[in-house]
DNA sequence: CTAATAGTGTCTATTAGACAGTATGTT
DNA sequence: AACATACTGTCTAATAGACACTATTAG
């Protein structure tokens, strides 16, 4: 190899091929969380809440008429992070969202046509600043989610279709708490987007505990009990309201105004406390 | 767009134009932890530890002479974490190693030759399995490392070099725990790799609490004492003996072995346990 | 004996878990 | 009144922080 000698940065750079090294795709797959609303039992009950993503059905090779998550290439001049917030635009019209990056996916055959690596983002939004109607693709799932120590089982419904997989959990190391994921059950989601999917709970369920993460899936005002809701609905078990309150408490502010017409003892409506 | 309609996956494979979207290079850069030994103060004294960094001296251009990380292109052929494994082992010739993903770097201009996106890793090694002698180019650097809630400050020693940068902490939403960083001072190390040390450093400190993760750079039998400065020094700050001890209690085994001629009341030797 | 680290006992303050109770609305 | 949730008081168990003490070696 005959190398050639540079004697400044600028006079290497105008040289460069950038075709010299391998180049593969580079897309992004966004999870974006929500709170979704259930159905009121009776007048006294509370609305169940769920816990819920957005998929879009795929109308396209490969994987055609599979759900999955919103994605798509990542730009030549464009980050990661501007790629998902544009897309997560497209689908629901929001700007200002919170977005976090959460694993590189670069298993070589995910993508059936290439080499595509997939950097996945979370993202966590309060449903009621929907305004436009999602796209006719798009749907939102209420997820079902069993986790023990050794597998998830997820049920995703929207209301017409359910879709159910399964995830199980290896540990990679006695050293940590870390798995290798592998989908042992998959019938109707596209690439390895179960993997995704549960990344993203399992990183959310972590944040809740120690993070104000979950204020972004809240509307401005609500109740403690709806909080807690949340919180439940999420880590999957319930919680003790005295400790939760204790927990609580100095994150959110009380306000002058009550939720009423319940059934039941009217509730003090909160917000979220900016320290 | 006169679009092709197929018929069933394969049809649509065997058609499909790989050149269809922006295609980028993909980069590895990885972290390689250790700890290392001090000189003796006095005979009496404890050896002092440091945490230390693996980091290379660049040949070529682009960063010519300055430090980088360990890193590679990513083949279109492996995963990501297979090349890192395989830049692990040319560098250190360990296999089997603790190895795990940080984040995914996109800024468009992080290298300058053209649009490089790179997953960065980090590995925690016992410097003790060392065997070989390290490249030419290669050389450990021990950390001192002043953080605050507003930055990072960090010293980089390697006895013939002091390498200084600094990166500032902004806080990206009330709602997290997250920042953006930003690098505010730094003349000797390449690309953006202030920022994935301090992204490694952050995770090891944070995963020192909660996980076993700190074995990984321990030998086979070791102190309590040496196991408490691992964690000091790491942490940056001073523990209370009994309160480590209590926490670190479960996770270790006593040996019948001992650290003698210290100057002082011998040691008992412990290893790590295997739940 | 001295310097230095090894290792333990224990008091106290804080936090987490559990349960039982009171409060207050709608129908 | 009955139901359902809102909200609080308090006991107990577990954990974390702090300090002081004893133990043991080489020189």
């Amino acid at each position: 190899m005959n190398k050639k000698v540079y004697n400044s940065e600028e006079e290497f750079l105008k040289d460069y091929n950038p075709n010299e090294y391998d180049r593969l795709s580079l897309t992004t797959d966004i999870l974006i969380f929500s709170i979704s609303d259930g159905k009121k039992e009776s007048y006294r009950k509370l609305n169940e809440k769920y816990f819920s993503v957005l998929l879009v059905k795929r109308d396209d090779y490969p994987f055609k008429d599979k759900w999955c998550l919103p994605g798509g290439f990542v730009g030549i001049d464009e980050t990661i992070e501007q790629a998902a917030t544009r897309i997560l635009k497209k689908e629901t019209n929001l700007s200002n969202i919170y977005i976090e990056q959460l694993y590189t996916f670069s298993d070589i055959d995910r993508d059936p046509r290439m080499r595509v690596v997939s950097t996945s983002y979370m993202s966590l939004i309060d449903k009621n600043l929907l305004t436009n109607k999602l796209s006719s693709n798009a749907s939102w799932f209420n997820m079902e989610i069993k986790e023990d120590d050794k597998q998830f089982k997820v049920i995703l419904d929207n209301g017409e279709e359910k879709l159910l997989f399964e995830v199980k959990k290896e540990l990679r190391e006695k050293t940590t708490d870390r798995y290798n994921y592998i989908v042992t059950k998959n019938e109707s989601l596209a690439f390895d987007h179960p993997l995704v999917i549960v990344s993203g709970i399992s990183r959310l369920k972590n944040k809740l505990e120690y993070t104000d993460i979950v204020f972004n899936m809240m509307p401005k005002y609500f109740t403690l009990g709806e909080l807690q809701q949340v919180y439940e609905v999420i880590l999957g078990k319930k919680l003790l309201d005295p400790a939760f309150r204790r927990m609580i408490a100095d994150k959110v502010e009380k306000t002058d105004k009550q939720k009423k017409g319940e059934g039941h003892r009217p509730s003090i409506l909160y917000k979220y406390k900016n320290k």
